[in-house]
DNA sequence: TATTGTTATACTCTATAACTATA
DNA sequence: TATAGTTATAGAGTATAACAATA
């Protein structure tokens, strides 16, 4: 009886399994929907976490959403070469990339957002006007969590 | 004035995105926890529907995962070689493998699950009871949808 | 002719390791 | 000696297409 079944809720009850299925679901969407842009989610990402404000680095980007630097580094020249992000030399610093987002960048930002309100409507529909809004609180709360520590 | 800022919510601020960045990170946790037993969330996730009685055929699986058949026969072949399911002609239709969960597999399962419960941990220490609760809710509701349809 | 599963193949994504340049 | 970024390489994961067996 070594942790046979150990009086814990079962995985398929989880919270945090339950957001894997979802997320990973979710992703799909935005990673069919992003296709024809040749942009993959990680892209977006990437692309997100620098026009917040949470990353202003390649580093900061690797630390944040736990991939490589190399994988970065790929990211980067992609996003670059099709004019999305710039590239600068941190004059204070010449080891660091400053990256910031360019207005075409920006417009590729808008029109996800644009995709994401259809996905939105759709748990909006699913869960009614109350557990949709308590479901933005807590991702709210959670996605500060990520960007602090 | 094409779609430039068009007065919808950034993207940033989206349930559908904001769940796909907390279920990525979540996905990697479980990854790396798996790897150990030489196993992937993909493969996790296959368990479940499979235990769940979601999926009873590889067919299944694939509708409802969202991968190609091909990649369901791998996985139910690495499960299979590890005792964690087993797959039997359906006498009804010889078309079909129908999978079972095996008490090795469950017990893979239990354990999964009393990992899952250290992350749920974090996030009810992240969130507090009352939005903890509300989450758990919300992805109820979702996680029905996702398996209804 | 459509469904279920399998195999062969190739491609995409990502990490590791070795390297350059700065500090 | 440590940090930021890059390159080269290899591995894991996955899809596509062609196929076999059954309906």
């Amino acid at each position: 009886m070594a942790g046979k079944s150990g009086g814990e809720r079962p995985l398929a009850e989880s919270s945090a399994f339950r957001l894997t299925v979802l997320g990973t679901h979710l992703a799909n969407d935005f990673a069919e929907h992003l296709r024809a842009a040749e942009l993959t989610p990680k892209h977006l990402g990437m692309l997100t976490m620098v026009e917040q404000g949470f990353a202003t680095t390649q580093d900061d980007v690797a630390r944040l959403m736990r991939v490589s630097p190399s994988l970065v580094v790929r990211l980067a020249d992609h996003l670059e070469q099709r004019g999305l992000i710039d590239r600068s030399r941190d004059p204070a610093n010449r080891r660091r990339h400053i990256i910031s987002v360019t207005a075409r960048g920006r417009s590729v930002l808008d029109e996800a957002g644009s995709y994401a309100a259809t996905l939105d409507a759709w748990l909006a529909e699913s869960l009614g006007p109350r557990l949709d809004r308590e479901l933005a609180g807590a991702l709210a709360r959670l996605m500060g969590r990520l960007t602090e520590g």
